[in-house]
RNA sequence: GGUCGGAUGGCCGAGUGGCUAGGCUCAGCUCUGCAAAAGCUGCUACAGCGGUUCGAAUCCGCUUUCGACCUCCA
């Protein structure tokens, strides 16, 4: 494909990506809730629209990338008792609600750039934006589609589903909803199961706590992400993306709240990530498998073989493609990271290959082979974001990289053109729209030297046919992490672990 | 129970009507003092049963089975 599309949940086809205004593109993510540790299955979403981001940017997009910070009480809205889950944690840890949230917030940060994930344009938090909630608020209840009871608002999903297709992002039917309603015996102030909290009484006991007029109490979960993505990205914006469990209540939530608030839909296009699951079932907080990333990193977690690089995570993210489901596995890591390391290996070589002989290709065949594998890269990415797709094709220019090196292809075999090519696109897609980095940081000149002293004298043994004592400087370094190669033209490369 | 989505080779995973992705593993070969790395070659799969079609992993139906959502969830 030459122009962008991707998958809009709301109409649950592949559309043309056509922005509101040329050359802009807005953005929303919904971000985390800062009341515990980020785990795996935190890390898809972010690292998916990351690609989202950055490959509109690429394009030529100037993206405004909003994602939220959740610092504010979620409360379960079937509960009784509103169940502040800041709040709680807080209590728990025995911690103000701002500085644990501070605490999280910052695990959280450290996890996406250990990621390599690009900050987001703005970052809103909910505590930070309670007076555009009220706001908010009121409007939907100036125009008769909340009501209040007791200091808590409600939304009436009923009265709007009268009018607007309520449902319709999440595929579900409002009659159903309301038929399978087994009533709280009265207890509940909602008139209706399905309606949703706009702003919920603070009890006693409750730590976050702001003023209102209906009283001293919260924001429900859902119009944070309403009133902040209208303040920053406007009444209607671009892309709203976050993981697909979010599909309902939540993001149904946020186009019901908007749509009256404002009178229209909020969002253009809807992107939903799937699920990374552990043994096949969701990795979740209820189902007690989650890895968290900090676990996942160090491989101290009793599911875990080893430790894993956060380039890895990223690779193996990226391998599948977001709208499917990708199951863990320590297997499945290994064999990402491998992979991960053959092909950046191959582009480190890439980076220091001067093209040889004439400037025309030697041979035409392949030479149009990988032009067309660097040209498809584009079609891949513009067709949802393929990621999957770009990262096979990679794999099928490795080996034409190593085989050049090696002399098993000839060095004239692509065009010099060609050669540039693929220096360009290798950079542009690997680092730049995949967002990945080597696995470790460049060595420094000391060991560099260092590691010349004993290559020098290995070679030597090499030479006195000594192949015990070359040997053992081999296997040495290799126990230290540093592995030997020869090459073919006698030179001595090392890679470190 | 309702709604929706899956079931692809040893493992992971692309793929929507013909051109049999890719990765990892495994085996053989080349290179090497031996290795490692790299290269080459091989392993040809689409849950089952029907149907549509000249032709289906890909469309339709049924069956089996797994999962997600319906409550907080990325």
């Amino acid at each position: 494909m030459s122009e962008l599309h991707f998958y809009n949940s709301y109409t649950r086809q592949k559309e043309k990506f056509e922005p509101i205004t040329q050359g802009y593109a807005g953005l929303y993510v919904c971000g985390p809730t800062v009341s515990g540790e980020s785990h795996l299955g935190h890390a898809r979403p972010y690292i998916t629209f990351d690609i989202v981001q950055r490959y509109l940017k690429h394009l030529g997009y100037k993206v405004r990338y909003v994602r939220n910070i959740t610092d504010a009480g979620h409360f379960e809205e079937e509960g009784r008792e509103a169940i502040d889950k800041v709040g709680e944690k807080a209590k728990l840890e025995k911690m103000e609600p701002m500085e644990m949230v501070h605490k999280y917030t910052s695990m959280f940060h450290n996890g996406m750039h250990l990621f390599n994930c690009e900050e987001p344009a703005i970052e809103p938090t909910a505590t930070g934006h309670i007076i555009e909630q009220i706001t908010m608020i009121q409007t939907i209840m100036e125009k008769g589609y909340a009501y209040e009871v007791d200091g808590s608002v409600y939304f009436d999903v009923k009265k709007y589903a009268e009018t607007y297709p309520y449902g319709k992002l999440s595929g579900r039917i409002i009659e159903d909803q309301l038929e399978t309603t087994r009533e709280l015996d009265g207890q509940d102030e909602k008139r209706n199961k399905v309606d949703f909290a706009l702003w919920k009484k603070a009890p006693p006991e409750h730590i976050q706590r702001w003023n209102s007029p209906w009283g001293e109490g919260f924001p429900g979960w859902h119009i944070e992400c309403s009133a902040m993505s209208s303040k920053y990205l406007g009444e209607t914006f671009d892309i709203h993306g976050g993981g697909m469990d979010l599909q309902f209540p939540h993001h149904e939530s946020e186009i019901a709240q908007s749509t009256i608030a404002h009178g229209h839909p909020p969002v253009r296009y809807w992107m939903h990530n799937n699920m990374i699951t552990i043994n096949g079932k969701k990795m979740g907080k209820s189902y007690n498998n989650v890895i968290k990333l900090s676990e996942l990193f160090s491989g101290n977690h009793p599911i875990l073989e080893q430790a894993y690089h956060p380039m890895v995570v990223r690779f193996y993210i990226l391998q599948t493609h977001y709208r499917s489901t990708l199951d863990f596995s320590n297997e499945a890591l290994q064999a990402s990271e491998r992979a991960l390391k053959r092909l950046w290996e191959a582009y480190e070589i890439l980076k220091k290959l001067t093209h040889k002989g004439n400037a025309e290709a030697e041979d035409k065949d392949l030479d149009n082979k990988v032009i067309n594998w660097l040209n498809e890269c584009t079609d891949f990415l513009n067709d949802d974001f393929n990621t999957a797709k770009v990262i096979a094709n990679f794999f099928e220019l490795a080996p034409v990289i190593n085989g050049i090196k090696g002399g098993q292809v000839s060095a004239g075999a692509i065009s010099a053109q060609t050669m540039d090519l693929l220096k360009s696109t290798f950079k542009i897609f690997l680092e730049d729209i995949l967002g990945l980095k080597p696995l470790q940081a460049s060595q420094s000149g000391k060991l560099d030297n260092v590691l010349a002293l004993l290559i020098d004298m290995r070679k030597d043994a090499k030479k006195r046919k000594d192949f015990a004592a070359s040997d053992l400087i081999r296997n040495k370094l290799a126990e230290a992490g540093i592995l030997l190669k020869d090459e073919k033209d006698g030179k001595v490369s090392y890679t470190v672990e």
